[in-house]
DNA sequence: GTACCTTTGAAGGAA
DNA sequence: TTCCTTCAAAGGTAC
């Protein structure tokens, strides 16, 4: 890669990611301190809301354990997840990376040979610090999946793509909950329990079964269909996993599968299920994939796959289309970080909303070191790529109109001038005081932190996100003036929160979409769970705020 | 049963 | 080039 290059020598696995950090290393110094404080603020935050509500709350594993179990399967899940974590984290002790960010992905940072990115082969030595490290099983699959490559059939090959037993062997992966999702219990395939153990890691592969049965119910003849977080780019039984360009996709998918990481992240989340050529006609399990959805699928249970799914045709009627299997955006950095985090702070806080667990993934996500966030945008780069490479005809503006427009929309289009007027001029007011450099940066910001171009911005790491002085704020969870929000999340809870809605309401609409954030926080109050989660967020704020002010 | 809420990031269209 | 909109995940909540 790119930017791995870029960076060279040991500062490649560091700095290269995030062309927002190195503007300044004074800054740097400044974020690294802010963002332990960030930490610390968020491990308050934490902390407040367990004891708010729930007593009990130490360390992240054993509030885990302690924690109410929400689901039989989740906590086994969770139970060997905990358990694979702490191996990790023994063996690690490094500490470089302090928390097991990605599991999902052991083995995407692996310098296996198809690594577009790594064009001297060579991989920064923190990421294979960290990929050592962090994820010692994955040289296994890194040389799993060279075998699979030889393979002869794509299919075949797809099929036994290490991956699939990658993910087996890594229960940690949040991503597998994708399967858990779709799966019924049931054994998993004979072919994979060796792989299950990991040998290098030590850790005893106990083939759980309530871990692994919600995984690989299938049977190995049936292994095409299984959702498996890492098999799914693999094509199932020679079939060709995608509906889009059925011919055109095959030969490049398996040099695909050649790339471990590539693999990975395919099996992650997209999943050939719903590949229309079913010629063993497995989707008849009805096991859904969570990548593509097929909404003719669901909604004509009887149907079979379309044709169009088959063959992407040029003109597809308004039938083909509705049966067109649904191809889902590829996840972008953070939603990755939240698959892999949610049930962590879900943990935590026992909070159940999704909405107030995601405004702490929020948060955090913005404490997170430019290392940790670098891995997610790398991840996410990769699917992207990946995503890119499996649906080149696709656009994410397939998937619009899928859904119904949101009320907010309507609000807005409909909103009556004044409260848009209120809105929106508060909001200029405020922003250029609060933080008129980061406005630009909020979105742009974000941007940086996250090269819209994996190349450019992690690629090169020099290239410089000149605008943004604000990146060095990246970490601090204030310094996202987002381009829906303008402002600081700060002001979010307060205005749920609230006390005066009706004030923070007026200054909220400042978002320039408009659309996104304002409307919702006005027009529903948050749940209690929220707001103490809220609340005890706000009280961290003001250090924040100074740490903003400050700069 | 469905849409909303909430987060950040990516993509693409419009201006 | 910039701005805006939509969607991606997820699960409780509201209608």
């Amino acid at each position: 890669m790119p930017q791995l290059n870029g960076g060279g020598g040991d500062e490649l696995g560091a700095n290269d990611e995030l062309i927002s950090f190195k503007d300044e290393g004074e800054q740097e110094e400044k974020i690294s301190e802010n963002v332990s404080a960030e930490r610390d603020l968020d491990d308050v935050k934490s902390s407040l809301v367990n004891e708010s509500e729930n007593n009990s709350s130490s360390s992240d594993s054993e509030q885990t354990e302690r924690r109410p179990q929400p689901r039989a399967d989740l906590e086994s899940y969770e139970k060997a997840r905990e358990y694979f974590t702490e191996a990790l984290r023994r063996q690690q002790d490094g500490g470089f990376f302090k928390s097991p960010h990605y599991p999902g992905y052991p083995f995407l940072m692996i310098p296996d040979l198809g690594n577009p990115y790594l064009s001297n082969g060579a991989l920064s030595p923190s990421a294979r610090t960290y990929l050592q490290m962090k994820w010692p099983l994955l040289d296994v699959p890194g040389t799993a999946a060279l075998k699979d490559s030889r393979s002869p059939t794509p299919g075949h090959l797809s099929n036994k793509v290490p991956v699939v037993q990658h993910a087996h062997m890594h229960p940690l992966t949040p991503l597998i909950t994708y399967s858990s999702e779709h799966f019924s219990p049931g054994t998993p395939p004979a072919h994979l329990s060796p792989e299950i153990l990991d040998p290098k890691t030590g850790i005893p592969r106990t083939p759980h079964p309530s871990e692994l049965s919600p995984y690989y119910p299938l049977s190995p003849g049936a292994m095409g269909q299984i959702p498996h977080p890492l098999g799914w780019l693999v094509p199932q039984q020679g079939q060709p996993m995608y509906p889009i360009t059925a011919g055109g996709f095959r030969h490049p998918y398996p040099a695909l599968a050649m790339n471990a990481s590539m693999s990975s992240l395919v099996s992650s989340r997209f999943s050939p299920h719903i590949v229309p050529h079913h010629p063993h006609g497995l989707h008849q399990t009805g096991i859904p994939h969570p990548a593509i959805v097929s909404p003719a699928i669901k909604q004509e249970p009887n149907g079979e796959l379309s044709p169009a799914a088959n063959t992407k045709s040029p003109v597809p009627t308004k039938k083909e289309e509705d049966k067109k299997p649904h191809i889902k955006k590829p996840l972008n950095a953070f939603m990755l970080y939240m698959k892999e985090m949610r049930a962590k702070v879900v943990a935590e806080c026992t909070l159940k909303e999704s909405a107030a667990i995601n405004q702490i993934l929020g948060r955090r996500w913005h404490s997170l070191s430019r290392e940790e966030q670098a891995k997610y945008y790398e991840l996410a780069r990769k699917e992207r790529q990946l995503h890119s490479q499996l649906y080149p005809g696709w656009s994410a503006r397939d998937n619009y109109g899928r859904r119904k427009k949101r009320k907010r929309d309507n609000k807005t289009d409909s909103t009556p001038e004044d409260f848009s007027a209120g809105n929106k001029k508060p909001c200029v007011q405020y922003l250029p005081q609060e933080k008129m450099i980061d406005s630009p940066a909020s979105s742009h910001g974000s941007m940086l932190d996250s090269p819209a171009t994996p190349s450019a911005a992690l690629a090169s790491p020099a290239a410089p996100a000149p605008t943004h002085s604000e990146q060095a704020q990246p970490l601090s969870l204030t310094t996202k003036p987002d381009r829906h929000h303008h402002f600081p999340l700060l002001s979010k809870p307060s205005s749920s929160s609230c006390t005066s809605s009706s004030s923070s309401s007026s200054s909220q609409p400042t978002s320039s979409s408009g659309s996104q954030s304002t409307p919702p926080l006005l027009s529903r109050p948050l749940p209690l769970a929220a707001f103490h989660s809220h609340h005890a967020l706000f009280q961290s704020q003001p250090l924040s705020l100074v740490t903003k002010s400050a700069d």
